[in-house]
RNA sequence: GGUGCCAUAGCUCAGUUGGUAGAGCAAAGGACUGAAAAUCCUUGUGUCACUGGUUCGAUUCCCGUUGGCACCA
């Protein structure tokens, strides 16, 4: 784990090679098809040192999620058990790491009229819908839910009106236990550096080729799987809203933005050992097989 | 060279009829159970350019200095 940009790509493949375990990757937006240079996804080259799943396997227009992550992830983990001992996952998504080390509680699909119905309802008649939904459907959910976040509201509505039960109560508080043993690392690095890095990263990426990337998935521009840092503000430029320089402003403050995100999580996860992403990956690895073998570093 | 206007938070600016000041953005901290690269919450002390004067008290009024802008020459 670690930070976008912290330096995850490089390190997940030296310790795939060392234990010759595949990678799964567990980045959200990865695992789409046609957005490589805006997720820094790995290169044609580094797919061929190391076998990767979950990598460009999703089309944009699928409807995927953190639940399906959890079953589809848990369901490879399965068959590569019997042949590995290890087996590495690398990737910056906490809902979706957690899924899969923590399980999510089981929940149905919400049918696509009940989606569209609570969407166009917080369109036309706005967030105090919403709450007052929350209100008549889930007391219990309303105590304890941030009244000002309409994603937290509209899942909670659709899924009491799914089920036709409060989701609160669906909601069972446990951590699943897993077949396997878990040992999550992070990659850190000074701040300055980690956003100089990112600052660099954006250019590289727009000498990549990004805007064309995001010409190309411009007609798509209103999915939930572009709704990424590095398309949304170049579609905000392709629509006039601003110039490209400022686009390309928005998109180095929006990484680091997201990369603060996921730190306050990391932080919160006591069960992250940390190893620092200026130490040579021989060091890193070393670290890594002590606390393997129980160890520590 | 002359005249006028401006100088306040990292940036853009507001404001104080004289009682040491506040917005937006940036930044920092936090939340997070199927949209999660999403979504949302919290946080504003800064020699109010510098020097001197008036005043019980000046960032606010006055003189000067420096810097910027505009116009005139």
């Amino acid at each position: 784990m670690g930070p976008t940009g912290v330096g995850k790509t490089e390190l997940s493949l030296r310790v795939a090679e060392h234990y010759r375990s595949p990678i799964l990757n567990c980045d959200s937006r990865q695992i789409f098809q046609s957005i490589p240079i805006g997720t820094a996804a790995p290169t044609a080259e580094e797919l061929a040192r190391v076998k990767h799943y979950f990598i460009a396997t999703r089309d944009l227009q699928d409807d995927y999620n953190a639940g399906r992550y959890e079953r589809d992830a848990l369901e490879l983990l399965d068959q590569l058990f019997l042949t590995h001992d290890v087996v590495v996952m690398t990737g910056g998504s906490m809902l979706y790491a957690d899924a899969v080390c923590n399980g999510l509680d089981d929940l149905p699909a919400v049918p696509e009229d009940i989606r569209a119905e609570v969407t166009e309802n917080y369109k036309t008649r706005g967030l105090s819908w919403l709450q007052q939904e929350v209100q008549r459907l889930d007391p219990a959910y309303w105590e304890i839910v941030d009244p000002n976040n309409p994603a937290r509201l509209a899942h909670c509505v659709e899924l009491s009106l799914t089920t036709g039960k409060p989701y609160s109560s669906l909601r069972t508080n446990t951590r699943k236990d897993r077949p396997f043993r878990i040992l999550k690392i992070a990659l850190e690095r000074p701040r300055e550096q980690l956003y100089e890095r990112i600052n660099t990263r954006v250019t590289r990426m727009m000498d990549d080729g990004l805007l064309e990337e995001a010409k190309a998935v411009y007609p798509l521009r209103h999915l939930n799987s572009l709704q990424t840092v590095g398309y949304k503000e170049l579609f905000g430029y392709l629509d006039g809203e601003y110039d490209l320089r400022r686009a390309i402003e928005l998109i180095r403050q929006n990484t680091r933005h997201y990369a603060k995100r996921q730190m306050t999580w990391f932080r919160r996860d006591k069960d992250i050992h940390w190893i620092d992403a200026n130490n040579d990956y021989e060091k890193n690895i070393d670290s890594i097989d002590t606390l393997l073998r129980g160890g520590s570093v």
